[in-house]
DNA sequence: AAATGATGTGTAACCCGTTACATATCATCA
DNA sequence: TGATGATATGTAACGGGTTACACATCATTT
């Protein structure tokens, strides 16, 4: 009497044992159009003893949609990922939606075929972590699509952070603290939030005209790289009393050179990270940082895309998310 | 001309372009059957014309596959499960496989109804990570799983390391380096991983019979908790001089409480965690920890499940896999 | 009492691929 | 020369839902 994959049931097995036609469980199952009391009862009893579930790729086919969502990120070991994917699954989760995870690992072939992939997936929408999206991708893309933690084409909606000023904060706050000479250990310029976060770094500086190209070096925003980044750069510079890294990560990394050129964090050195991942607090000393709000902006981003794909076309593009000093240990308190 | 969902261009408007049937443009597609050379150009050309992609839902549908499978497990947040998920997804990617990512929380209710999500979206197989998933629970569940980091049922095969073993390397080493009272901070004895590690302390540590309940204390499997219990078991056993941290993280939460109670590590105090994730590394002291090949689980684990998933019923019972000693900064050198 | 509208249910088309089956041509072989 | 098999292509059924439309019943209205 069963039918269909693996033995799963099917609407019509619940049609034939409730004794009516397929219609009118399909009516019981999405509750609308008429259906009598009593057939209800009838065919919800059938359900439950066949222990029925609807086929969910029947439905999309039909009703294009697959209460799926795409979620393109370039790599979930980086710490950032996890929070933000946590916070992403949880509100689709809630909204009946189902993610899929994608490593782009920023490679403009990876994501152009992800998107390929999910569309052909018939994804109700897509979230992505981008530097590379091109204008004429988009283009061709009609799908709810939202950005994350970079601004992208003005056609798209994004979420993230003012790191522009997220960076001022850093290095006002620095100098506040008594640094004379502030360093910056820089991300990749090829990604936009690291390029503004030097940028908010220079014009901070420069607002008392010290700025020194030779005091901002390259960490890739690798923990690694910004260790012997840093290492070298205090051997040019010993003065350096301040820095500020272009992320938590490469923070933990000026730690470690810290520790190895003997110097002591933050006596003599003060250190500001940005993006307060969870790590940043488990350190020692737990890392002073930017902050930005994670959890809201996966959350604003997710209603986002949820509002595009109960087809509001006209969603709000939202103000950066406000980045704010989180102090803590590694710079000294005033 | 473009029919379907958006504008999506289906089948038969590219079987109208070439003037054949969609049978044709079919075998083309799937390369199979007979189709003549020229016939063959036709089609492809107009499926270029048109930027033609074969829905994948309606595939699924006949196909009873989508080329999906479902990632189960705890919480992407907790640092052991991104680099899983990261091999997993890798993999999975390579074999034209799509990861859908669920965070279970540990929670049998929110297990349970993934694992039905899941199954109505026709995925082909399922990897998990869970202590809770019941007998009856497998048997209704026909489709290719897998478990992950911990022993499941013998019905489904299941990917995890021999931590037994492990943490009688972690604490036969500490007694090698000559600590006289090793401690032991727990993870959650639900967690069958947790309860191995604890037996293969006890085991090792009852060997010269010096076993201590007290010097058993639990932690969580989190940092914070780890370091409150740390910070009161050093001040009831100021004697203790080495640690076996159940997990890296409740690692960390023990560097901490070392320096919140005045002991350097590793001559004070020496620390061994577990899992080797790849923030160890970059903590100082470096964490000397058991390695579990998470890469390669993961890999053993993607195969185990694309093998099930071709059909093979009789696929291997994997040996666990073996843990090693990661030799780091937090343990004196012999 | 006839008309109207709400209620209740079934039939069949549709979503978009895949493939079994039917049909047709052509080369090869006995 | 008729049989056989390889090649080539089309028609239609199928997968498992959803829903437009048709039809029937019943209560209410005038």
């Amino acid at each position: 009497m069963v039918t269909g994959r693996l033995g799963m049931t099917t609407i019509k097995d619940v049609a034939k044992h409730a004794q009516v036609s397929v219609a009118t469980v399909s009516r019981v199952l999405n509750n609308n159009g008429y259906v009598n009391e009593d057939t209800k009862k009838k065919v919800v009893r059938s359900i439950e003893e066949l222990n029925y579930k609807p086929n969910a790729v029947a439905r999309s086919l039909f009703k294009k949609e697959s209460k799926t969502i795409g979620l393109i990120i370039p790599d979930i070991m980086n710490p950032f990922f996890p929070e933000l994917a946590r916070v992403v699954e949880d509100v689709m989760n809630k909204r009946g939606y189902t993610v899929i995870l994608c490593n782009s690992d920023a490679n403009p072939e990876k994501e152009a075929h992800y998107l390929d992939v999910l569309k052909r997936k018939y994804v109700d929408g897509v979230m992505i972590v981008t530097n590379t999206l091109q204008q004429d991708h988009i283009k061709e893309w009609e799908l709810p699509l939202v950005g994350l933690d970079r601004p992208l084409e003005h056609t798209v909606p994004s979420v993230y952070s003012d790191n522009v000023h997220g960076a001022c904060l850093a290095v006002s706050y620095l100098k506040e603290i008594g640094c004379q000479h502030i360093a910056h250990i820089q991300g990749p310029l090829t990604i936009a939030n690291a390029k503004q976060r030097y940028q908010g770094y220079k014009q901070e500086i420069e607002k008392n005209g010290s700025f020194q190209e030779e005091l901002v070096v390259p960490g890739e925003y690798q923990w690694q790289t910004a260790e012997a980044a840093t290492i070298s750069l205090l051997k040019k510079h010993p003065y350096v009393d301040g820095i500020f890294a272009g992320n938590d990560v490469m923070a933990f990394g000026v730690m470690k050179a810290a520790i190895k050129t003997g110097r002591n964090i933050p006596e003599d050195l003060q250190l500001i990270g940005f993006d307060n991942i969870f790590m940043s607090e488990m350190m020692h000393p737990s890392l002073t940082t930017i902050s930005q709000p994670i959890d809201e902006m996966g959350k604003k981003a997710s209603e986002l895309l949820l509002s595009l794909i109960k087809g509001n076309v006209t969603v709000e593009y939202p103000k950066p998310f406000k980045a704010t000093l989180k102090k803590r240990s590694s710079t000294l308190q005033v």
